[in-house]
DNA sequence: AGCACGCCGACT
DNA sequence: GTCGGCGTGCTC
C-alpha cells in the first residue's frame, strides 16, 4: 500500500513552500519520525508530522496533483519525537509566524541534518554500549556531605512548589540559596520518579560550567556519569549531538543549558527551572524571535512538568503575573515564593549615590570614589567599576572641521580601539585602521570623545599608579569584556586571577555584573549608568535596575570574609539623578516597591503586561522603500476581522536606521488582547507575503515579525 | 534556507 | 576573452 508523508523541513515562513511536504513511502511512519527528503537537488532532513493511507498516492497535501517524490531514508533506529515535543514546535511556530519546519529543525542538533542513517545507527549503537559500561560504575548513594541543611525559607519554598502545579516564581535575595532550592528540587523528583527528567535554564553560555560542575557534584554518584548533559551553542556539533540524544534516550536525567534547551526533545519531562527569568536573553533576537522563558512555561502546562522561574528582579510580566489575589482582582495565575534573607552573604551592600551636578564638568571618577577605592586597594579588598561601553571611545572627532568617525554603512559611529588602533563598527563589524590625520581636512589633532572600558582601565591605571597593596606590589588593574574574552578560554582565566586575589580593580561591561560569585570584592560602582533613566525604550529602567541590583550582589557576598576584614560593603552610583526614584528604590534594595512604581506607570500608559504587542519590520535598499512597505501592510490589515482591537502605529525607521548599507523601518502593533493580536498576525502573514510581489514590495531585501519584541 | 540560473565588472 | 558578484526563482 502507499502511504501519503507529509514531512516538515527547514523552510523559511514567507518562501513560496507551504509548511508541510508531502512525499510517499510504502509503509505508515510514525509521526516524528525524522526522514530524510529529496528537496530540489539536495537532500534534507525533515519530521514527519502526518501519515496517511493513500488510494492514489499522487496528490499532495495542496496544491496541483503532481507526483509525489518518494521518502529518501527513514532514520527509524532513533524514537520518534514524542507528542509533547511536536505540539511545543507548532505552537512556537504558531505564535512567533514562523514555518513548523524551520522551528522542528532548528531545535535538532545540527549535526543530525548530515548523518545518514547509517552513520546514526553506528553512533547510537556507541553510545548504548558506553552507557552500559557508564551505569555499572554507578557507585550508590551519595554520602550526603556536602549538602547543605535547607534554611527555613528554601524548605517553605520547596513545601509549596511540591504542593502546587502552577508555574512558581521564585522571587530571592541574591545570595539567598535558589540554586539549592533548584538542586533540591531535582534532587526529590529524580529520586521519587526513576525515569523523571529535568530542565534547568540559565540565560548565558558562560553561566553554565559553574552549574553544569555544581550538578554534576551532587547527582553524579547517585544517577551515574551520563545523567546530566548541557545544551548550549558553545559546544561543538558532536558535543551537542550527544547530549541531544542522550535526553531524547531519557539517559540525560537532567538537561542544563540556555535558551535552546526549551526545545531539547526529553520524553520524560517533568521540572523546568528558568535561572534569572528576568534576562533578556531568553529572547531570540533574531530567526525565530522565541522567548524560551514563556515557552518553558507553556511546555510545562502542555506536558504536565513544573515550572519553576527564579530570580531576584523579576520581569514586569512574571512579577504581574504572580500577583497576589486582592478584592474583586482574582490575582495572576503564577505563584509568588519569596526569600528574602541571604544565606552565607554579608548584609547587602550600602548604596550610595554621587551627584555628579556637584562635581566638575566632564568629571569621569568623584573625588569620593575614588578615595573609597583607594582604601579597598589599601586593605587589599577588590573593586568592581561597571561601564556598558566597550572599546577606548565611542567616537573619534577632529576638533577643526568637525569630522567624527561614522561608519560608511551604518547610521552609527565607529569606537575608538587604542589596542589594536582601529575604528570598529559595533553594528556590522567594518573596521580600519585609525587614520594619523583627519580624513576630511587633514588635520592632525583628531581626539576621542568620551569613553569606553579601554580607557577606563587606562584612566584607573594612571589615578593609581603610585599606590601599593598591602604587600608592597604595584596594584593591579584588570578589564573584562567582550573584547577581552574574545579567545577560547580567555574569560575562564581572567576569572581566575580576579579570584585568586591577583586583581585589585575590575573594569568591565554588564558581562561581570551576572552569576560569577566573587569573594573579596566589597566595592562596586556604576560610573554612568543614567543614559537607561529617560530613554525610548519602556523596558530600560527595568533592566537598568536589574543590572544594578544584580551588580550590588557582587560586592560582599561573603559574610566571613567581610567581618574578617571588619569591612562594609559599598554599592556607588555615579548619577546626574541622584533623586531618581529608581534610585531611591535601590538604595532601600526595595525591587517590590520599584515593580509597583513601574507597574502604575505601565498600566496608565496601556503598555506590557497590560497590553500585547508585535513588530512588523522592513529591510530595505533605502528607507523609503521599507516604509512604503509597512503603509502597504497596514492598508491591507485595515480590511481584516477583529483588527479594531489591534493598534497599529505609523512605520518609523529603526533607532539605529542603516545597518550594513541596510535600511530599516518597523510599525508597533499593539492590543489590550494577545487572543486579537494573534488572529490579525495570522491573518496578515499570507497578506505580507503576497505583497512582496507587489509594486509596493519593490526593494525589500526582508521583512519580519517580533512577537512580544524586547526593545522597541 | 539552499541552490540554481542569469546577466555585468576586474583579472588569472 | 573568463571568474565571480548577487538579483530572481524554485523546491513536495
Amino acid at each position: 500500500m502507499n502511504w501519503r508523508v507529509d514531512v516538515a523541513v527547514h523552510t523559511p515562513a514567507h518562501s513560496a513552500l507551504g509548511d508541510l511536504l508531502s512525499y510517499r513511502h510504502d509503509a505508515a511512519l510514525p509521526k516524528g519520525t525524522l526522514v530524510r527528503v529529496p528537496l530540489g537537488r539536495r537532500e534534507v532532513l525533515g519530521v514527519v508530522w502526518r501519515s496517511e493511507a493513500d488510494a492514489d498516492a499522487a496528490a499532495p497535501a495542496s496544491g496541483e496533483a503532481l507526483a509525489l517524490k518518494p521518502i529518501g531514508a527513514a532514520l527509524d533506529t532513533l524514537a520518534p519525537l514524542g507528542e509533547g515535543w511536536r505540539d511545543l514546535v507548532a505552537f512556537a511556530a504558531r505564535y512567533y509566524q514562523r514555518s513548523l519546519g524551520e522551528i522542528a529543525l532548528s531545535a535538532l542538533p545540527p549535526q543530525l541534518r548530515d548523518l545518514t542513517g547509517v552513520q546514526l545507527a553506528r553512533r547510537l549503537k556507541r553510545r548504548a554500549s558506553l552507557e552500559a559500561a557508564a551505569d555499572t560504575e554507578t557507585t550508590g548513594p551519595a554520602d550526603g556531605t556536602g549538602i547543605p541543611a535547607l534554611t527555613p525559607e528554601q524548605h517553605t519554598a520547596m513545601a509549596e512548589i511540591n504542593a502546587a502545579t502552577v508555574p512558581f516564581l521564585l522571587f530571592v535575595s541574591t545570595g539567598s540559596g535558589k540554586t539549592e532550592v533548584y538542586l533540591r528540587c531535582v534532587a526529590e523528583l529524580l529520586e521519587r520518579d526513576p525515569t523523571a527528567q529535568a530542565l534547568v535554564m540559565v540565560p548565558e553560555i558562560n553561566l553554565t560550567p559553574q552549574l553544569e560542575a555544581r550538578f554534576r557534584a551532587r547527582f553524579e554518584t547517585d544517577f551515574g556519569a551520563g545523567a546530566v548533559v548541557s545544551l548550549h551553542s558553545g559546544m561543538t556539533n558532536p558535543q551537542r549531538l550527544a547530549s541531544w540524544l542522550a535526553a531524547h534516550s531519557g539517559t540525560a536525567r537532567i538537561v542544563l543549558g540556555t535558551r535552546m534547551a526549551v526545545f531539547a526533545s526529553m520524553p520524560a519531562l517533568r521540572l523546568i527551572v528558568v535561572d534569572e527569568e528576568h534576562d533578556p536573553s531568553y529572547k531570540q533576537q533574531e530567526g525565530a524571535r522565541y522567548s524560551a522563558r514563556d515557552l518553558a512555561v507553556w511546555r510545562g502546562r502542555r506536558e504536565g512538568a513544573k515550572v519553576v522561574l527564579g530570580s531576584a528582579t523579576p520581569s514586569l510580566e512574571s512579577w504581574y503575573r504572580s500577583r497576589p489575589a486582592e478584592g474583586a482582582d482574582p490575582g495572576g495565575n503564577y505563584l509568588r515564593l519569596a526569600m528574602p534573607s541571604r544565606v552565607g552573604a554579608g548584609a547587602l551592600p550600602t548604596v550610595r549615590t554621587v551627584d555628579m551636578n556637584l562635581q566638575p564638568a566632564r568629571t569621569v571618577l568623584s573625588g569620593a570614589l575614588l578615595d573609597a577605592i583607594g582604601q579597598r586597594i589599601a586593605r587589599g579588598e577588590q573593586s568592581m567599576v561597571f561601564l556598558n561601553r566597550r572599546g577606548y571611545a565611542p567616537v573619534l572627532a577632529c576638533g577643526d572641521c568637525g569630522w567624527k568617525s561614522e561608519c560608511p554603512h551604518c547610521s552609527a559611529f565607529r569606537v575608538f580601539h587604542k589596542i589594536d588602533r582601529t575604528l570598529r563598527c559595533h553594528h556590522c563589524g567594518f573596521a580600519e585602521r585609525v587614520p594619523r590625520a583627519c580624513p576630511a581636512c587633514g588635520n592632525l589633532d583628531i581626539a576621542p570623545v568620551g569613553r569606553g572600558t579601554e580607557r577606563l582601565e587606562e584612566h584607573l591605571g594612571e589615578l593609581f599608579a603610585g599606590v601599593t597593596r598591602p604587600d608592597g606590589s604595584v596594584v593591579r588593574i584588570a578589564r573584562i569584556d567582550a573584547d577581552s574574552t574574545r579567545a577560547q578560554g580567555a574569560l575562564q582565566s581572567q576569572l581566575a586571577a580576579v579570584h585568586a586575589g591577583d586583581v585589585d580593580v575590575l573594569v568591565g561591561t554588564q558581562m561581570i555584573a551576572k552569576g560569577h560569585d566573587f569573594r573579596r570584592i566589597t566595592l562596586v560602582a556604576a560610573i554612568n549608568p543614567d543614559g537607561a533613566l529617560f530613554s525610548s525604550d519602556f523596558r530600560a529602567p527595568e533592566r537598568l535596575f536589574s543590572l544594578l541590583m544584580q551588580s550590588a550582589g557582587r560586592a560582599g557576598r561573603d559574610a566571613a570574609y567581610l567581618a574578617a576584614q571588619d569591612a562594609t560593603a559599598e554599592m556607588w552610583i555615579q548619577t546626574h539623578h541622584p533623586q531618581h526614584p529608581l534610585f531611591a528604590a535601590l538604595r532601600r534594595h526595595d525591587y517590590t516597591a520599584f515593580a509597583e512604581q513601574e507597574l502604575a506607570d505601565r498600566r496608565a500608559a496601556g503598555m506590557p503586561p497590560f497590553a500585547f504587542q508585535a513588530l512588523l519590520r522592513a529591510d530595505a535598499r533605502t528607507q523609503e522603500a521599507a516604509q512604503a512597505f509597512l503603509n502597504a501592510a497596514d492598508q491591507r490589515a485595515v480590511s481584516l476581522p477583529g483588527t479594531e482591537r489591534v493598534t497599529r502605529y505609523p512605520a518609523v525607521p529603526l533607532a539605529i536606521q542603516r545597518v550594513a548599507n541596510v535600511e530599516r523601518a518597523q510599525m508597533l502593533i499593539e492590543s489590550p488582547s494577545r487572543a486579537a493580536l494573534q488572529q490579525l498576525l495570522a491573518q496578515w502573514q499570507p497578506l505580507l507575503q503576497a505583497l512582496r510581489r507587489e509594486p509596493e514590495g519593490k526593494g525589500v531585501i526582508r521583512w519580519l515579525v517580533d512577537v512580544d519584541p524586547h526593545s522597541i
